[in-house]
DNA sequence: ACAATAGTGTCTGTCAGACACTATGCC
DNA sequence: GGCATAGTGTCTGACAGACACTATTGT
């Protein structure tokens, strides 16, 4: 107890300034699947994954796209500063939300060193406000050979490549290209994938899912399969699809 | 242009203490592989996944177990920190080395708000100086049920249950638990674990490492089998066992 | 009718788990 | 000799890739 009496002595004079304190902040990385509608009444509409920027009304970097970020602030857990950010700029709470990676690059900042807490969370589309759903922030994400193409979902004409430099603000293109790693490898062994589809789904939506994450074809059969035992028949149908119905499924929660 | 010009001119003028800074720590989780010798003088050693930890000799946390850490300084990016306290507390350059975690709960440090990045490097312990291999700063990890035990490696009544309630300094016992979930995740799809041996190793140490990574027994064939394509003989066998000789393997990069 | 998707059955090759077996050096 | 380990052969069952096939809707 001699020591639990001194330790508390030394807190007391403690003096927090020597050494050199650093501004923290959380960026996010928010992603979920866009419909692309086809022309043919029959056809099914494509899925694509697609991230969330916010035009920057201010220096540095002002006018560039950007992952929604703020600094982390002393009474604040970092998860907590995620959160909030997510309430203040997507209006929107409680997501699926994961510690991404810490970028601390001297220089990724213009303006002063700035270490980078990024999280990644998901959405599904429709949890979201309507003016959310429909805003011009979503960026829908192609590959093709080794690039990465970022496309806005109102204007096709703002588009960036991610292998090229610089076309986003601060390290926010490697921040995505990391994000979008982590979550083709998790997808796999976790059950993220139902962050980014409704209650109730079918399985070739939760497939295409997949497929837009993974970046690559499914076979049906393999993948019905695969996922069976995560899923719970609903009973409902869909229709009016010019085709055959199909079933609604949700998830099955196993810790449960 | 005219953008490039305004944004010089706003940096200039920036105050960077609009925000209040924080401290950073980088937190160093050295992971290596003990020999346990048994009195057997045909037995092979055991091996146990060790964890390096240092004693604190100040406030807070006096006289506790702790990992080796030390404040980012402005000038210095998250891994050149993590190296420098691995240099400095370790006397060792050019580890394996990867970001873990970043720990950011409010009052995990008693002085002040504290961000703290983990990493975690991987030694073989040979590669170390002689005293730093014989120090007492090694704890050997031994996991029965749930559990997760720490023993000082030069004196057993040092013990620590990871799951008893703060028997670490901060929440360092967190960052271990987690170090070591995620060890056992990348061991599977990584070549993360020849990091642990020597240059040279015989499969059964390799596969040793592997269970005492993973805490559980694998299959000898089957281990060869999954393994066979990472490894090279070198043709150098062991001797002097009291047993058959073993055939030394060294790691193929495929990279290469 | 037919386009498009839903959903199932089944073959095949691969591969991990399991176990048996042989080989070898040192006391 | 016999202990302890090194190293291989092979059977089996699970399962992913592949493909063929049937079922069902809206126009």
């Amino acid at each position: 107890m001699f020591i639990k009496k001194a330790e508390k002595a030394f807190l007391k004079t403690y003096d927090s300034s020597v050494f050199e304190k650093l501004s923290v902040t959380t960026d996010l990385l928010v992603f979920s699947i866009s419909d692309l509608k086809t022309n043919n009444y029959r056809k099914l509409s494509n899925k694509v994954m697609s991230v969330f920027l916010a035009n920057r009304d201010q220096f540095p970097f002002k006018d560039c796209w950007s992952l929604p970020g703020g600094f982390v602030s002393p009474k604040e857990t970092l998860e907590e500063t995620a959160k909030r950010v997510l309430r203040e700029k997507i209006h929107v709470d409680d997501l699926y939300l994961e510690q991404l990676y810490t970028f601390g690059e001297v220089e990724r900042d213009p303006r002063m060193r700035i270490i980078s807490v990024a999280y990644m969370a998901l959405v599904e589309r429709s949890d979201l406000p309507y003016s959310l759903q429909q805003s011009d922030n979503w960026f829908n994400i192609f590959r093709e050979d080794n690039k990465i193409i970022l496309r806005n979902e109102k204007d096709s004409g703002v588009e960036f490549d991610l292998n090229m430099p610089s076309v986003l603000a601060f390290d926010h293109q490697e921040i995505i290209k990391i994000g979008l790693e982590r979550l083709k490898n998790k997808i796999e062994y976790t059950d993220l994938a139902f962050h980014l589809v409704p209650n109730e789904f079918t399985l070739t939506e939760l497939q295409n899912v997949y497929e837009s994450v993974l970046g690559k074809k499914l076979l049906a059969p393999a993948f019905r399969r695969s996922i069976k035992s995560k899923v719970i028949p609903t009973g409902n149908m869909t229709s009016g699809n010019g085709h055959r119905p199909s079933e609604l499924y949700c998830y099955k929660n196993n810790e449960a």
